[in-house]
DNA sequence: CTTATGCCTAAGCGCTCGCTTAGCGTGCAG
DNA sequence: CTGCACGCTAAGCGAGCGCTTAGGCATAAG
């Protein structure tokens, strides 16, 4: 094997491990990554605290001491998880580019994570009803300002009049749920990778947008 | 209080008895509208065949007098959920309206049943990982067929020369996705009753389409 | 050495789950 | 009237759930 091959692609456990860096000690973050598997391929209702902890390689006790119970473990993954699906939009929103180009390269950036991390994204996206009452808004509030971010990147090429919308706020909704859903549909190994549905969705975006 | 007044809305009840008339006897029917309406609400997992029971009105044990399981519960509901959405989009393919029209009103139609039957559409759309491999397996065909349905009546449009779609797949997958999405989203009483997501996503999608 | 602290496991508590069993009441055939 | 089939309920079984408790084994300070 030559040394200077195409890199190989990173396994679904290096992306989990890269996404999950900031979770210390070490036991805690194996067991949350452990969560966010389980979670991600039964459901949060379906998967047991003896699922992930034998995931993690530990006792089912050990649960308890890192988190305080299953819905915890289940907030930790929601809220981290929405931070860093805000930070991918707030990197492009900052860009100095044009309204257009701006906004394709967030709706490449979006749609890409979620088919990248799409096993972070599936239950940051559909287990959301999980959460008890008190977590639930707290991650409300966090979607709340994804919405804004976008809802204004679109608004911005409105205003330049390099986008033709007649309802902005019907355009925003429709902009997320394209990008949010691709965590649902995407399979690692399918004929897309996450970059090239990355650029397919900025392509759609653009035209759904009316951009000149 | 005249007799002219503008129809009310239907009701949410309405609605569910509408969408399940061919489910015989009524004691059964009345079973199932109670599973569609906990697994909605809750998800499948979360529910209990004793919530269902008591939403129904009868008692635990009278689940299975209709239904061999809960899962069988949930695979009809899939089975004919899937159909009933599968009829929506048919209705539409056969008119003989040009391909951009025919396309509009599909996703007018398609979009709009999953905000009007949104209870019913979230667990047709969002608990398919709930049923045994045997059932998942009858489901998926039924959603093959849906898939190519939408693929057929977007490939009629570039053919004709009406659209102008780079990549045929990817495209459909998109519109699919926005369709389906909207069972996830929406919530009765909102800004856009069912009928205005429905033309808001047919405009969307026309213009992602590049049509004419 | 002793003692204290932190991370972990073995064991198990109380509860609720999906589902079964035994039997009741009603309506209809003979 | 009798007898049986059907749709239902009351009661409960065995299993598995989320989570707790008691204690073991390191490390490190005194």
């Amino acid at each position: 094997m030559s040394t200077d091959d195409a890199p190989a692609p990173p396994t679904e456990a290096d992306l989990l491990d890269a996404t999950w860096q900031q979770v210390t000690p070490e036991a805690a973050r194996r067991m949350l990554i452990a969560a966010v598997q389980a979670f991600a391929q039964r459901g949060y209702h379906a998967t047991t605290t003896r699922d992930i902890a034998a995931l993690a390689g530990m006792s089912p006790a050990a649960v308890y001491i890192h988190y305080r119970s299953k819905e915890e473990l289940l907030f930790q993954i929601s809220r981290l998880g929405h931070e860093l699906a805000l930070e991918v939009l707030r990197g492009v929103a900052d860009s100095e580019d044009g309204p257009a180009a701006r906004m394709a390269a967030a709706v490449r950036a979006f749609a890409r994570w979620h088919a990248e991390f799409h096993t972070t994204a599936k239950v940051v996206q559909y287990e959301l009803a999980a959460l008890s009452a008190e977590h639930h808004a707290q991650i409300a509030a966090l979607r709340r300002r994804t919405e804004a971010l976008l809802r204004g990147m679109i608004a911005d090429g409105v205003t330049a009049g390099v986008f033709a919308v007649p309802d902005l706020t019907g355009a925003t909704l429709a902009v997320l749920s394209l990008c949010i859903d691709v965590a649902r549909w995407y399979r690692p190994g399918g004929r897309r990778d996450p970059g090239q549905i990355g650029d397919l969705y900025a392509d759609l975006v653009l035209r759904m947008l009316g951009a000149a």
